[in-house]
This record gives C-alpha cells, structure tokens and sequence, in this order.
DNA sequence: GTAGAATTCAAACGAACGTTTGAATGAGTT
DNA sequence: AACTCATTCAAACGTTCGTTTGAATTCTAC
C-alpha cells in the first residue's frame, strides 16, 4: 500500500533510490523525470521540490555513495599504512584498500550497493561534462593519496607505467563491476556471476597485471615476485 | 568552401564523419539529429533521407568499421594459428591477435580510428538496448572462435577463470582507449598520452594478469612462465 | 481549532527532440 | 527541349523533455 498520499520524509529517500535503478538500467539523459517519479509513486513535480534540478538529484546520489566510499578507503589506507613498518606498505595492500571497498559496496545487493557500482562504472566513461566534473573532484584527494602510496611502495618503478597500470587497473573493475550482463551475453554457457567470487578473481588478476614486467626498456629487475625494494 | 549546395555522394561520408566525433564528444543519446547535420553542412532533413533513422545511423556507423576490425582480428589469429605446430599457439599470440588490431586502430588518428574506438569504448557499457544487440551479434562469432583458441592454450586453467580474465582484458583495454582523459584529469602532472606507447604497456599489463595465480584453490601448477601443458 | 509553514497535486509552460512533408533544384537521358 | 529521377531544402509535424505554477492538502505549533 506504502499510502502514497501522504506527507513524509520517505519522498527523498524513494525517488533517490528509484532514480538509481532506473539509471543504471537506462542511463542518466534516456531516464526522465516522469520515469522516476512514477517508479517512484510520487508527484512529478516532487523531484523539483526536493532536489532543484535533475543535474542536482544525479550528483546527490554519487555523492551519498561516493563519500562513505572514498571514506572507507582512505581509513584501510590509514590501517595498512599503520601496521606497515616504516618502509611503508606493500603494492598489494594499496591495492586491497583501494578496490576492497568497491567490491563489497559492488557485492551488497540489501541496500543498493550493486546498483550503484554498476551506475558508477558505467558513469567513469559518461561524456556528460557535468558528471565529469564533480566525479573528479570528489575522487582527487582520494586518488592523489594513493597513488603516492603506490609510488612508495614501488620505488624501482617509472611512476609513469605506474599511473598507467592503475588506470587499467581501474578500468578492468569498473568493467568487471558494470558489465556482467555483457559477459553473460558474449558467453551463453556463462552462469557464475556470484558477486562474492568476484573479489578473489578480480584481485588476482590485477596483482598479476600490477607485477607484470615493464614493458620493453629497463626490464632489469623485474619484480616476478615482491619487490625490489631499493631502500 | 565545400560548396555545400550542390549534390554529390559526400553527404553520406560527411554525416558518418560529422556524427562519429559528435558521438564521441557527447554520447549517442545527447548527440542531436541538428548538431550533426549542422557540423556535416547538409540539411536536417538529410540524415533521415539517407539513413532512415538516427538508430539506423549509429548502426551503420559502428558496422563499417567493427566488421573490418573483427576480420583483421580472426585474420591474425588464422595466421597465428597456422604458424604454431599441433599444439596450437601461445595465450600471449591469441591476445596479440585479438587486442593488436583495436589498438592500431586506436592510434589511427588520421581516418578517425581514434575517434571511433573512443566512442566504441563507451559504448560497452551503454545501457542503450538497441546498441547493445546488434554490438553483440557483431561480436558474437569473433568471441567464440577466441576464447576456444585462449581455452586450447591453457589446458589447465577452468575455463570459467578464463572467461573472467578476459572479461577483465576488455575492460582495461576499452578503459584505457575511452578514458585517456579521465586519467589526465586525475592526475595533473601526466602528458605520456603517446598512444603509440599504450600498446606495448597494456600488453604487458594484459598477460601479467592472464597469467597471474589462480585465486585461492588449486595454486597447483601456477603458470609462472610458459603454460602448464597437459597434452 | 486555527494560523502558518511544508508538502503534494493537476495542469501547463516553452524548448528541443526525431521525423515527415512537398516543393525546389540538380544531373542524366532521349 | 522536355522528361525523369535522385537529392536538397525550408517548414512543419506530433511527442517528449525538464521545469514552473498556483491551488489543494497535510503536518506542526500555539
């Protein structure tokens, strides 16, 4: 029943997680107001009472999510940064605090969290300048702190092929996040898509990709396994 | 000067050109029938005549250059398959053959093959469902004959672990077309965008993954180097 | 219970969209 | 020259979009 006539502080709260799925099943530009709201059981002009414009209720909805994520990973980079010794903490680990948290949220299918991922990893290669735009600067601080620490713990490494790395790193998750179905589709035998197997595989994966040998040039001292530490 | 009121078989190039960089620039949906026709200098009313439709259009867009991309790609895996004695080729040859020739094409900045990979990237994970059928019907041959190739190659890996990795490759590879500016945005400092260079760093980011540990059981046998054959 | 603020509602706004129309213009043929 | 057929053109079609409006309704507080 849920009495959709009457007044409450439910109204925010249905059309933002309305809007989320209906995103990620249609995008940002072919969802329309009347879509959300309908979905949504309120008014249509209710998404303008609440939230001003459509640019603004697609930036509050990356940001409940983006904050709390950004959040988690920084404090994991807190603790292995802690526990590690004054050499800093291993790549692998960098990576762990980085991904880990993306995958849970990719994995929590109680409150949204898989909607969301998948918004977002389909949203990393959205045109839409005004997404772009806060995407970045939401992600900058978050970025910045650990791609030093990837520097670090990678001391004998271009951090050139390091940014590079990260970058496919990035793109291999956001693509193993959002693009599942598409796998399904290449794939008709394709039936595991068990979300909570995904961490282990996709960890792996970019591990491997992570320690791989540089390309080409200065291939001395390539890590096969660990490190070469330099201090 | 063009002299844009006269006939001639341009109009058609010209609207496929005009409309494969507004794609790019904007996405499918935010690209308008009269930003096309406006870039191209042909009437609005041109696009419909010669295309039918603006789905029409897209699709045409993307056939003409994904059918010659996939045929150069089972073309180098023919070739790689004839070389290679009974036991067929190498993981690294069956990635080589299939990623080499979107790469190429991606350096392609003189007959738009730049621009046209960009916006093949995106569209991976566009939710647009009429795109996403005639993309996976395009691909459908092409995918089956290469993951057979990737499955005889490494006869000791599940095939699923297999299927996830190269699940895993096309999103870092499309990723690393498509968002070159999202890492610039990211990181300020980064101006290596010399996509001549992509190829032989993604490659070895691309085979340090395929060939990383297998997640959690069956460590036995990890393919460090070379390939644990069993026939 | 009544005033006042907050919220919901049906209806409409102007703008932009993809597409269609029918006349005007061009080249090729006889 | 007249006819034909393909193409281009200006204009309009109906639809949908995001947003706004002003009255109705509901909640809060006195």
């Amino acid at each position: 029943m849920t009495t959709p006539g009457k007044h409450g502080p439910e109204t925010r709260s249905r059309i933002l997680d309305a809007a989320e799925e209906l995103f990620v099943e249609h995008g940002l530009d072919a969802t329309s107001m009347r879509m959300i709201t309908t979905k949504a059981g309120v008014n249509l002009a209710a998404v303008n009472y609440h939230f001003g414009t459509k640019d603004n209720l697609i930036q509050e909805i990356f940001q409940r999510r983006l904050v709390e994520l950004n959040r988690q990973r920084l404090a994991a980079l807190d603790r292995v940064e802690a526990e590690a010794g004054p050499e800093g903490p291993r790549p692998s680990q960098v990576l762990e605090a980085f991904f880990r948290p993306s995958l849970e949220l990719a994995t929590d299918t109680q409150h949204g969290g898989r909607t969301f991922m998948q918004l977002l990893g389909r949203t990393y290669t959205e045109p839409n300048a005004f997404v772009r735009k806060f995407l970045a600067e939401e992600y900058a601080e978050t970025l910045q702190r650990f791609l030093k620490a990837l520097y670090d713990s990678l001391p004998g490494v271009p951090r050139e092929e390091i940014l590079w790395r990260f970058h496919f790193m990035m793109g291999a998750t956001s693509y193993a996040i959002a693009g599942t179905d598409t796998l399904q589709l290449f794939a008709g035998e394709f039936d595991d898509a068990d979300p909570a197997r995904l961490m282990p595989r996709l960890m792996s994966f970019l591990l491997g990709g992570l320690r791989a040998p540089l390309p080409d040039m200065m291939d001395a001292g390539r890590q096969k396994r660990g490190r070469s530490r330099a201090a």
